[in-house]
DNA sequence: CAGTGAGCGAGCTTCCGCTTGACTT
């Protein structure tokens, strides 16, 4: 017999808890969701006032077969799932597939792991919420009907196997709107002007921009021109008192961004090392959506601030949330004890947990107190002038262990350099004046975290999903996460040394370079532009809000879950019946123009992605050409010409040893193809212009290297090679390859010594990163 | 690894949110 069977969702805090509560209790977990609407009949029926079928999923079987019999002989089972709309009804169906004793069961909540919060939950034990639970229920059925209702829309108008839901179809929309937004962009340029001083006495520069920027070359020429007789003196001098505060400690949002922007760690890379630290016992729960730290975190906190910096840096804070959609259930993310500054692990657990722990601490900690200076500089011949700035630290406090980063890539580091002591009235020495063009941005594409922080924002998809719905936008094929090279812009940059000669450059600079950014695909724009034109309601960044709203009352028990279901349903039924009648299939054709011999030159999706094809129209029987876009080419935005270049390939460039070469470009690349042999033309050929004697050269040399390939074998073991790889000397036993220590020659290797090496490193296995490159299939 | 594209039809795909391992490369 059990006294008490305590239930919680996650294993890691049932061991946790269990420490807290002593013999009389045993703490088990339910791993999340116990129960799921079936698949048959959509989990629905509709027609039955929107009756839910529940089963238990296969892999949860064994978990609730577990439960079950530890509930059946337990005196009183305490139901302690998280304190939001999903734990409640993780203990409802608990509470059901268990059978539990209403009168022997109790539910109890916590939203911080600690002794006194524990106690206090039990003190204050009540029944499952039915309104919450109804909630929930209402919008796992909404969403089940969005998805399962909208999706095989888009099998049958546009391609086979996509999807649509109420989060991943916004996160595709806010994409595919920053992508045409990029496209509609037109950049302007202005000339900045930037000027270099100093004082007479001092050694120390003062970095002065002007006030205005001028529209063209002649204007900021006429401007250099007139400051070579100007006279350059302070005008005023202001100093002001700056306060810096620190940011909340993180939520799962907030982390994902930061790891992001720190150690440039993907949000799912991000969530598996917080697992880790998590299972540990080393960090609290990583997903959350709330700011908040236990009065114990707190109180914590102000002593290793004390001890460590001194009292003046303590400021306990309490952070309240700003999102309305926020549900609380947890504590921010934190390090369960402060005085564990660096953990034992990976390099990733240790960054990590180093970013945590500063973030934390810094949020206990006392404003930062600036001093800014910011100087005015006359220019006796213009109504401009410059102005100058400089910070000086009065008090560092939180900065002393933490800065949150910012997302503006290129933002010029503040100019937070200490300026010399001048006056007023004071005249300064001229180094040099420039005026340089610079172009205005678009917005920039979204990072999967900064897709994050939006969605966060408009309230939709919660701390457990971030990461899957990433996933899976790029899965459907929806998005790519790229990089992408940039190129080149000629700009002008003007220059007016101290002894008045004005030079004009012509400079260049690379830009549009992207790293690691989220691209749409054709098919997502495709489908973006359906649902928007279908399905306008579900497609609207205030949707789910407004769904909120309506879950919300039906907590409150103030509407009631089917009637909530039903007026959303019908109108929603009635546009996807009249979507699947009326809507024609989605194709997404252009017509570019002709090619020089009358052909018609189009572009459309087909069944393995975009294509151009060339028809004759004289000879409509005639088979067309087809070529695949390459990647970073888009249906919408491709030219005629880009068009005709993808048919100029494969082309024959000639034979060599009797054998044609041709030339044609694959998923890695261009490509040139002998004797059935492929060989990479790698970046320094073009394959519309590389030559017969350039391909040779490259057959010849990749020859030579694959003769240099086996340095060393052995007649006792055939499955040991010593052989030269992309990366060097490696020893290759069967499937495995073996590093070879360093500063032992590859070929003076032994069998013995082989053999000894295998040996050591052999089981332990490297997990592979998974790497999907190009196109998918 | 390096290439497909017609049209028909069978059979499949799909949602969001809560949790961890168990798989292979």
């Amino acid at each position: 017999m059990i006294k008490n069977l305590v239930i919680v969702e996650s294993p890691a805090k049932a061991k946790t808890i269990e420490k807290f509560l002593g013999a009389d209790y045993h703490v088990v977990s339910s791993y999340g969701h116990i129960r799921d609407l079936t698949r048959k009949q959509n989990g629905v029926e509709i027609e039955n006032g929107f009756n839910p079928l529940y089963e238990v999923p296969a892999d949860k079987k064994q978990v609730v077969s577990d439960l079950k019999k530890l509930s059946a002989k337990s005196e009183t089972v305490w139901l302690a799932t998280d304190e939001d709309r999903e734990g409640e009804a993780i203990s409802w169906h608990l509470a059901e597939v268990l059978n539990l004793d209403i009168s022997k069961t109790k539910r109890i909540v916590f939203n911080e792991i600690t002794k006194e919060a524990i106690v206090n939950a039990i003190k204050t034990a009540r029944r499952v919420d039915t309104n919450l639970v109804y909630s929930q229920q209402a919008r796992r059925i909404l969403d089940r009907l969005v998805g399962f209702e909208i999706s095989p829309v888009l099998w049958r108008k546009v391609k086979s196997s996509l999807s649509a839901g109420r989060v991943q179809s916004v996160a595709v929309r806010l994409i595919v709107e920053r992508e045409r937004e990029i496209d509609a962009f037109n950049s302007e340029s202005k000339f900045r002007v930037t000027a270099l001083f100093y004082t007479r006495d001092a050694k120390k520069p003062i970095r002065a921009e002007l006030s205005e920027k001028f529209d063209n070359e002649k204007d900021a020429s006429s401007f250099l021109e007139m400051c070579r007789d100007a006279l350059f003196s302070v005008s005023s001098l202001e100093k002001k008192p700056v306060k810096k505060s620190p940011a909340p400690p993180f939520t799962t949002s907030t982390l994902q961004q930061e790891a992001s922007r720190k150690y440039r760690f993907s949000v799912s890379r991000t969530m598996l090392v917080a697992q880790k630290l998590y299972e540990s016992g080393k960090i609290t729960y990583m997903r959350t959506d709330s700011v908040n730290l236990s009065e114990q975190a707190i109180a914590h906190a102000a002593q290793i601030i004390s001890d460590d910096f001194g009292k003046e840096y303590s400021h306990p804070r309490r952070f309240k949330t700003k999102s309305e959609t926020a549900q609380e259930a947890h504590e921010a993310i934190r390090p369960t004890y402060f005085e564990t500054k660096n953990v034992e692990g990976s390099r990733e657990e240790k960054l990590l947990y180093d970013l945590i722990w500063k973030r934390t601490v810094a949020s206990q900690m006392k404003d930062a107190a600036l001093e800014r200076t910011t100087i005015k500089i006359n220019v006796s011949t213009r109504k401009e002038y410059f102005t100058a700035q400089g910070e000086v630290i009065k008090f560092d406090g939180f900065l002393k262990v933490y800065l949150e980063s910012s997302d503006d890539e290129d933002s010029q580091e503040e100019d937070n350099e200490m300026l010399p002591v001048v006056r007023e009235g004071e005249k300064l020495n001229m180094d040099h004046i420039n005026a340089s063009e610079r172009f205005s941005r678009p917005s920039a594409r979204y990072t999967e975290a900064t897709l994050v922080r939006k969605l966060e924002e408009l309230g939709i998809g919660r701390p457990s999903t971030y990461a899957p719905t990433i996933s899976t936008i790029q899965k459907r094929g929806y998005v790519n996460k790229e990089d992408r090279p940039g190129s080149e812009r000629k700009y002008r940059s003007l220059t007016l040394d101290a002894k008045g000669k004005i030079t004009a450059m012509d400079k260049s600079e690379n830009f549009g370079a992207e790293k690691s950014k989220l691209f749409p695909s054709d098919v997502a724009m495709l489908v973006n532009d359906f649902l928007i034109q279908n399905f306008p309601r579900i497609l609207d960044f205030k949707f789910t809000a407004a769904v909120e709203k309506e879950l919300d009352d039906i907590a409150q028990g103030k509407l009631v879950w089917n009637e909530m279901l039903r007026d959303f349903y019908e109108p929603f039924h009635e546009s996807v019946k009249e979507t699947i009648e009326s809507s024609e299939k989605v194709k997404g054709e252009r017509t570019l123009g002709n090619d020089p011999s009358g052909k018609l030159v189009t572009v459309r999706l087909a069944r393995f992605g975009p294509v151009a094809q060339l028809t004759d129209p004289d000879d409509p029987e005639a088979k067309p050409q087809f070529a695949s876009l390459r990647p970073g080419q888009r249906l919408e935005t491709i030219t005629l010409a880009e068009a005709l270049s993808l048919f100029r390939l494969p082309r024959n460039i000639g034979v060599f040893e009797e054998k044609a070469v041709s030339i044609s470009i694959g998923r890695f690349g261009p490509y040139a193809k002998h004797d059935n042999k492929f060989y990479s033309l790698g970046k320094g050929h073009d394959p519309y212009t590389v030559e017969i004697e350039d391909v040779i050269g490259i057959i010849e040399a990749k020859r030579k290297t694959e003769l240099e390939r086996n340095i060393k074998s052995f007649e006792d073991a055939p499955d040991i090679q010593v052989l030269n790889g992309r990366w060097g000397p490696f020893i290759k036993a069967g499937k495995e390859n073996i590093k070879i220590p360093k500063g032992k020659d590859p070929k003076e290797l032994t069998l013995d010594e082989i053999r000894k090496l295998i040996a050591e490193t052999g089981g332990k296995k490297s997990p592979a990163v998974k790497k999907s490159g190009g196109r998918k299939k």
